[in-house]
DNA sequence: TTCGTCATGTAATGGGTTACATGATTAC
DNA sequence: GTAATCATGTAACCCATTACATGACGAA
């Protein structure tokens, strides 16, 4: 039910590896496959340890995605043969082996990744940003930049609009309304003071010394 | 792509007026229409009042949900009738009336907001605890207590999954996912002292004077 | 007369949630 | 031996998003 514009800058539209508009999970599911095969339970723990208690993805979530990434050839699906261990106990063999299904992210879905992480139009959304943050490391320092700034941006706006929508409203809203109002700009707030700390650490460990600091 | 615990204590789970899972609009739609009836464009303008710049309402999500609220006969379209205030230019009267579709909240609507306001499982999601908190005015100082101690149980919950998520996997995760989960914990611990605050601001004017303060 | 805002919707599409269904391993 | 966890999905339903379509009204 929120909306955010998507509207700002829609240049650059031409994707080499189109899909159209991927859901949520798309990109950490790459990334996490990025580092290694794992089938989808395992997925589900990462992603969890990854980015926290408030993304528990649920299957109906995930497995859809795999079969999404997997019809558009991004990732392949592997058999783990690992079959009795112990000895079969049961005469036919049949139906033994097959189980665990293990992911493994294709060339085609490297591509993918990184074209998802670059763009920067999603990052005015709190959880496509958060995304795109958990896999900075595969980023070049100058899009991390790009991002933070952009994402920054958005909020400093939305910061703008609190302030003016009080000036107008503040005299027909409740307490409850205006304390909620109030505890959000903070937040956002907050959130700008962490962009921040992360651009001012961007930019210590890309510039090195651009200030004439005894070379 | 959030799951939110909903099985937590699911009693008492006959509604009178049913509406099975509600959207999200439909809470905010009522109260507001509560006040007094309004067409769609204007409940749009006032929910971004009252909600602020996060809470941008699409056409595509308010119309249906009028539509929905009107089948389930908690609101009534009315036609605003106020045609040619000046002279018809055109001879036709035909279509000269029937524009600006009022909404009217019924009897039934009035039940089914207190009912959808009372419910406490749905706290557990922010957004869905934002819109009951924006209209805590029409519930009873216990109730609001009620609301507001479960969600804080919740988000302390939550920090507590942080704590052992970080102690289990901070080895391996990187610099950024760790900024991440960081300042997602200092943003629940600033909604948990938020809600501290409400708490005791609700006790305050509840209790009037529990402790023996010159009665 | 043209632009911006007011004003009301519909249609398609798609992803998420919930619930359902099933079975193998491991730990106690 | 039985409970918990591991493990893999499917199916229905529904809401939100996005884009589309249309037109009146007021001001400049």
């Amino acid at each position: 039910m929120v909306i955010y514009r998507t509207d700002i800058s829609s240049q650059h539209d031409r994707r080499l590896h189109h899909m159209k508009q991927p859901g949520m999970l798309e990109l950490p599911v790459l990334g996490l496959l990025k580092e290694r095969a794992m089938h989808g339970y395992e997925l589900r723990k990462q992603l969890g340890a990854m980015l926290g208690p408030f993304w528990q993805v649920s299957w109906g979530s995930l497995y859809p995605t795999l079969r999404r990434l997997a019809k558009a050839g991004a990732v392949e699906k592997l058999a783990d043969e690992k079959p009795a261990r112990r000895s079969a106990k049961s005469s036919t063999t049949i139906s033994a082996g097959r189980r665990k299904t293990v992911y493994r992210i294709t060339p085609r879905g490297e591509a993918m990744f990184t074209e998802m992480l670059e763009e920067t139009a999603a990052v005015v959304d709190a959880e496509h940003f958060t995304l795109k943050l958990a896999f900075f490391r595969y980023l070049k320092p100058e899009t991390r930049l790009a991002l933070l700034e952009r994402r920054r941006a958005y909020l400093q706006e939305k910061l703008a609009q609190f302030k003016t929508n009080l000036r107008d409203y503040r005299e027909r809203i409740d307490s409850y309304t205006l304390s909620l109002q109030n505890h959000s700009m903070a937040a956002t707030q907050s959130d700008i003071e962490w962009i921040d700390q992360l651009i001012r650490e961007e930019r210590s460990i890309e510039g090195g010394a651009p200030n004439p600091t005894n070379a």
